[in-house]
DNA sequence: GTTGTTGCAAACAATTTGCATATTC
DNA sequence: GAATATGCAAATTGTTTGCAACAAC
């Protein structure tokens, strides 16, 4: 169905700023929306493409500017190399503990942080905007693995 | 004076992994040891350069690789693109507070988040080794400049 | 003298960009 | 029909790597 809340934000969000609804940003937008998981661009170029959905990476990553920008999506730096991207849509805000040995990835939410962090923003008078907040680590199953 | 003990502890270091105590590799940690700013790559080759010192881009990332290793500097990821590098020799723990208008980056440190954070890896049986927390947003100076 | 290191240039990987063609409004 | 998007291939950027010459042990 298109006609899921988000969709019809992204489009009027699209006309607003003289942008146009077009297949592949709805595409992109869906995959994401539909996943729970931490995706790069090549994640989604194959997962659209395997549904027969054809859209290049140059397009892809353009609209993970436009998805970031317009907070449907919100980009990690995990580690280094590739970008990943999560599903901002609907879902509370979380940060990630990361296993360095398997890469697997934790969500955590942790409200006296964010408090915290709201006085670190006030006592040095920033407006804050977002933040990065990774916890790595060895999870317990690496920890077992290693004996 | 190359008597500075964190010098000798990198002798140390490198003697006992079988590798070479070079001019190159002491001349890049003396800089990042004598700066407290965070650093990229190509900051470390310029200032050596500056002072006569010839190290290539090539042994600058070999050595960081190192040095953030044996625990002399650690990297941060700040933004995006190129990495960061900050002095770990002397001085506490810290976190960044980054302004995304002009760049500037405040350190703070906040002793109940460590301990929070310590928490949460216990909670999912994680053996934290470390963690990136960087807050954004718009310093006082920049919202001003804004009106 | 052996082994590890450097510098250089070439290789890489992720991402971005220019431009001709296609699509939306 | 005008204006924006797309796909492609080429360009760019940060970083890594192979290898011959060089330096530390």
């Amino acid at each position: 169905m298109n006609t899921e809340p988000y969709l019809e934000d992204f489009k009027r969000i699209l006309k607003k700023e003289n942008l146009r609804y077009t297949s592949q940003r709805v595409e992109i937008l869906k995959e994401i929306a539909s996943s729970n998981h931490h995706l790069e661009c090549e994640d989604i170029y194959f997962s659209l493409r395997e549904k027969g959905v054809d859209a290049s990476l140059a397009t892809i990553y353009r609209t993970m500017d436009l998805l970031v920008k317009h907070q449907f999506v919100r980009k990690l730096n995990i580690g280094e190399g590739r970008a990943r991207y999560e599903n901002k849509i609907d879902g509370e805000h979380h940060d990630h503990l990361i296993c360095t040995e398997c890469g697997n990835i934790i969500e955590f939410v942790e409200n006296d942080i964010e408090v915290l962090q709201e006085e670190i923003g006030k006592k040095y008078g920033f407006k804050l905007t977002k933040h990065i907040h990774q916890l790595y680590g060895i999870c317990e199953d690496c920890q077992n693995e290693t004996d």
